[in-house]
DNA sequence: ATGACTCCCAGTGGGAGA
């Protein structure tokens, strides 16, 4: 049965070990990262060969960067959205074993009304726009990534502190919604879940003892897989380690 | 409490993240 993650890794550099023994741990069949923060000349292809996975990077130094891993080959690697000229590094799609993966890490967007927020409603809506065009062409869709976004108030800690606050508000909620209304169905809330699911917890605050967090990033299945998805859950077991990422990685299985 | 941590590039601090 076909499997997919997402991890946001905030550098690969400091990360690939871990992320070596998580993928040993979780053998998928592909695996979309965010904030590789390396340029493509530094990407671990070889470390990561050793391993038994192919690889496909969109990177850029410091900031940003995505990546696709795979067991088998990926083809017809799109990186960046076609016809949105981006000069930071946040989209790459390829088509594995059938099935369309994209990855995508959305824009922090730092604050309402500030020019990053208003960059982060531009990009998702040229993101937006692209997938629709994706489905016509790929009826078998995953959008995984780091949306940046907690779509309902279940999906945050304290959603009345988070009240209108980056990541929580209206108007990213409509963008996620307007996600949802080409079809596309959000993988985790498939299946019933434990209460206080998170897939992002602060570095600061001793957050992640205090299990305060944001569900953030997100496995979205076209409605040809929806029928098909088997499981969804997001894996906190990295996060309690040594020097860990501040984002878990989720996965979905999708029956053949 | 306008913080707290971590990463990067830098250069003995500052920006960005979320």
């Amino acid at each position: 049965m076909p499997t997919y993650a997402t991890w946001n890794v905030n550098s690969l550099t400091v990360r690939l070990p871990q992320l070596l023994a998580w993928l040993e741990a979780n053998p998928v069949d592909a695996i979309a990262l965010q904030e590789t923060k390396l340029v493509d000349e530094k990407f671990p292809h070889a470390e990561l060969a050793a391993a038994g996975w192919q690889s496909v990077a969109h990177g850029q130094r410091t900031y940003n960067g995505v990546a696709l891993l795979s067991r088998t080959p990926a083809s017809d690697v799109q990186r960046g959205i076609p016809g949105f000229g981006d000069e930071q590094a946040r989209v790459i799609a390829a088509t594995v074993g059938g099935m369309r993966l994209v990855g995508a890490y959305f824009p922090n967007g730092q604050a309402p009304g500030s020019d990053k927020f208003a960059y982060k409603m531009r990009w998702q809506d040229a993101l937006h726009d692209w997938i629709g065009d994706e489905l016509a062409h790929h009826p078998r869709l995953v959008l995984m990534g780091d949306f940046n976004v907690a779509p309902e108030d279940r999906d945050v800690y304290d959603p009345v502190a988070w009240a209108g606050q980056i990541h929580c508000t209206p108007e990213e909620r409509a963008q996620f919604r307007r996600l949802l209304d080409l079809g596309l169905v959000d993988a985790f809330r498939l299946f019933d879940q434990p209460d206080r699911s998170w897939s992002w917890w602060d570095y600061r605050n001793l957050a992640f003892r205090r299990n305060q967090g944001l569900r953030i990033d997100h496995i979205l299945v076209s409605a040809a897989l929806a029928p098909r998805v088997r499981a969804c859950r997001i894996d906190k077991t990295p996060r309690k380690s040594e020097r860990p990422s501040d984002h878990a990685p989720v996965q979905v299985e999708i029956a053949d």
